[in-house]
DNA sequence: ATCTCACCTGGAGCGGACTCCAGGTCAAGC
DNA sequence: GCTTGACCTGGAGTCCGCTCCAGGTGAGAT
């Protein structure tokens, strides 16, 4: 099978990103500057695709941009920068863990709130 | 006892805002006119206090200050809006559930890259 | 050959939620 | 009675994370 490749659309249908965030994102250097084809246009590559599930992920639990940058910058660095990697990503799994926990809580108040309501009516 | 009052300085560390945070939202509309010793220096009731207990849940659970701005008004307008309350409380409710499904499995994402990385050291 | 439409770049603009500042007024402990 | 520090107001500024725009090029279906 032949290396995939995958148009800017194709990219955005994937991730869910939008194509100015994808750009952004290169931009930035949260993702390595994407090849492109003659005409000049992106071509991502399964990898970056992939890349990029990691990132959705990492910014969907709330990690800041320039976390993610550095965890792009370790990446890039090669195989032994994994235990910072790993560090970070446990680290960043604590505090989801904390959001987790804390949406819990601040769940049974609202849902007190409502019985509270229900209550008085 | 004395109906309490509580001091600028009192409620920054009840609440945990800042505040910047209660100007603001007193500014906004978030908060009733709070009331004022003779010197105009805030003097925040219980209920200010147990209303903002709601809203610092509201706010860390995600809702948008428009949406609280919706949710004071209704709550200023009179018992009459309770079923709207209710309303509004629990699509929040949904929401945050959502919220927190989805942190689980975003953690188990993390957790599994973190499982990755150990097992190519 | 044409036309439409996906893309491109660099840079400006935006929305949300605060946060900070200047310049001034009281409070209250020593 | 002084000083220190908590507060006040109105308004400007900040930060984050995009999002939009103008002006242009190439792709690819008809």
């Amino acid at each position: 099978m032949p290396v995939s490749v995958y148009t800017p659309a194709e990219v955005v249908e994937e991730t869910g990103f939008t194509l100015d965030t994808l750009r952004y994102y290169e931009k930035i250097g949260l993702l390595e500057r994407v090849e492109r084809n003659a005409a000049g246009q992106r071509r991502f590559s399964e990898q970056d695709v992939g890349w990029l599930g990691m990132l959705r992920c990492l910014r969907d639990t709330g990690m800041p941009i320039a976390q993610m940058l550095r965890f792009a910058e370790l990446t890039r660095a090669g195989d032994h920068t994994i235990p910072d990697r790993i560090k970070l990503l446990e680290e960043h799994d604590r505090l989801v863990e904390g959001q987790i926990e804390n949406l819990m809580e601040r769940r049974r108040y609202i849902r007190n709130k409502i019985s509270y309501y229900r209550s008085v009516l």
